[in-house]
DNA sequence: TTGTGTTTTACGACCTCC
DNA sequence: GGAGGTCGTAAAACACAA
C-alpha cells in the first residue's frame, strides 16, 4: 500500500535543506517526528487563510488515508505563520493580470492573489532575485515557451511543496476542481499542479522501483511476491489511475470518493 | 572551492479515454 | 480533438565528499 513507500524512511525525501532554510524561518517550522521522510511535513491550516478552513480537505476527499492521521496533529500557528511569511517563486511568475486570466475561477471566488504575493516576499534576497528573473521570463517570452537558455524552472516554496504533498497524500490524482482550487491558493497554474502530480507519481514509481530491486537483490530471492509484477504494473495496481476521471464531474467524483 | 551525484521542475512524444 | 496519463529527458537547484 502507499504507506509502504511513505512511510518507509525515504531520507532523499525533502532532507533538511538549505531549501527549507533558504525559504522559511527555521522558527516557522514545529517538529513533525511523526512523519520523518518529510521534514516538516504535517498537516497545516494552509488554505484557510483564503477562506477554507481545513476541514475542507476532509471534506473534498472523504475520510482521509488510514495512515493520514499519524502524520502529527492538526494545525499549527507556526506553520501558518510559515505560510504566511513564506516565499513562492511560483507565485512571482504570474503578475495579477496573468493570473486573474489564468484563474477565472479564482479571480472570482478566491482572494487576489496579490494579496498573497504581498504576504509572501522572500526574506531571501537570492530567491527573491531568482523571482525576478522568473518574472522577467515569463513576461517576455512571447513564444508561450518558458524556458530559457540559461534557467527554466522555479523551485517551489515548502509551503507550496507542502500543500502539493498534502494533496497527493491524500489521492495521489488530482481532480478538476482540486487542482484548480490549488493552483489559486498556492499561486501555481494548473499545469504546473497538474505536472507536479504527474512527477510526483513518477517519483513514487521509482521508488517502488528501488525498493523492489533493493528486495530482491538483499533477499537473493529471484522471485518475490512482488516479483511477478513491474514496478509500474505494481504501482497501478496499489493506485490505478482513473481513467474516465474527466467524463466525470468533479463532484461526482467527490461523492464516489466520500461515498467510499 | 569544486567536482559529482541526486532531486526537482518542465517539456515533448506518445497513448488512452471520452 | 482535447485532456490527462506515462515515459524519457533536459537542466536548474541542491547536497556532499574531496
Amino acid at each position: 500500500m502507499y504507506v509502504s513507500s511513505l512511510l518507509d524512511k525515504e531520507p532523499s525525501m525533502y532532507p533538511g535543506s538549505a531549501r527549507a532554510n533558504n525559504n522559511l524561518p527555521v522558527q516557522n517550522f514545529v517538529s513533525a517526528p511523526a512523519y520523518s521522510d518529510y521534514m516538516g511535513y504535517h498537516p497545516v491550516p494552509a488554505l484557510d487563510t483564503h477562506g477554507q478552513p481545513a476541514a475542507a480537505w476532509g471534506s473534498h476527499y472523504g475520510p482521509q488515508r488510514e495512515d493520514w492521521s499519524a502524520y502529527g496533529p492538526g494545525p499549527s500557528s507556526a506553520v501558518a505563520a510559515a505560510h504566511i511569511n513564506g516565499s513562492s517563486p511560483g507565485q512571482g511568475s504570474y503578475s495579477s493580470a496573468d493570473y486573474s486570466s489564468l484563474h477565472p475561477a479564482a479571480a472570482a471566488g478566491l482572494p487576489p492573489v496579490d494579496t498573497i504575493n504581498a504576504q509572501q516576499i522572500s526574506p531571501n534576497s537570492q530567491r527573491h532575485s531568482s523571482y525576478e528573473w522568473m518574472r522577467k521570463t515569463v513576461q517576455t517570452n512571447t513564444a508561450g515557451k518558458t524556458r530559457t537558455k540559461e534557467k527554466y524552472r522555479v523551485v517551489y516554496t515548502d509551503h507550496q511543496r507542502l500543500e502539493l504533498e498534502k494533496e497527493f497524500h491524500c489521492n495521489r490524482y488530482i481532480t478538476i476542481r482540486r487542482k484548480s482550487e490549488l493552483a489559486a491558493n498556492l499561486g501555481l497554474s494548473e499545469r504546473q499542479v497538474k505536472i507536479w502530480f504527474q512527477n510526483r507519481r513518477a517519483k513514487e514509481r521509482k521508488m517502488i522501483k528501488k525498493k523492489i530491486s533493493q528486495f530482491d537483490g538483499s533477499g537473493g530471492s529471484a522471485q518475490s511476491d512482488s516479483g511477478s509484477l513491474s514496478p509500474n504494473e505494481l504501482s497501478n495496481s496499489l493506485f490505478p489511475p482513473p481513467h474516465g476521471i474527466n467524463g466525470l464531474q468533479p463532484n461526482d467524483i467527490h461523492q464516489v470518493i466520500v461515498s467510499e
